[in-house]
DNA sequence: TGTCTGACTAAAC
DNA sequence: CGTTTAGCCAGAC
């Protein structure tokens, strides 16, 4: 049987190579049924102390999503070198896959 | 069961 | 490029 959405996401979630992002469509697509939304979700779910790239994760116009976390997320992509323009956009270069 | 909400998106201006 | 609008669908109440 097909694993649960959220478990599904969250192994995706995990193969972001460092230095790269993708989208919550992106990744919902990637899914057999889930939506922008379950994988925002999921993400807002994830339990304190996990180690998986949530950061990596921004919105199709690959902007950073409106959330209590941005500061952190933006620090930790310049942190791996990905870099923002003018208007707070990543190159889309940088997308995954 | 009905209504509201949200770490979203695509389309229309 | 920005703002607005309708669509989306699983949770919380």
């Amino acid at each position: 049987m097909k694993p649960a959405l959220t478990e599904q996401i969250l192994t995706i979630l995990a193969e972001i190579p460092p230095g790269r992002v993708t989208t919550y469509g992106r990744i919902a697509a990637m899914t057999e049924g889930a939506t922008p939304r379950m994988v925002a979700r999921a993400l807002r779910e994830l339990p304190s102390g996990h180690e998986l790239p949530w950061f990596r994760v921004i919105t199709a116009s690959r902007r950073l999503a409106d959330h209590g976390g941005a500061d952190e997320q933006r620090r930790r992509l310049i942190d791996e070198g990905v870099a923002f323009d003018a208007r707070g956009r990543v190159a889309k270069e940088r997308l995954w896959p």
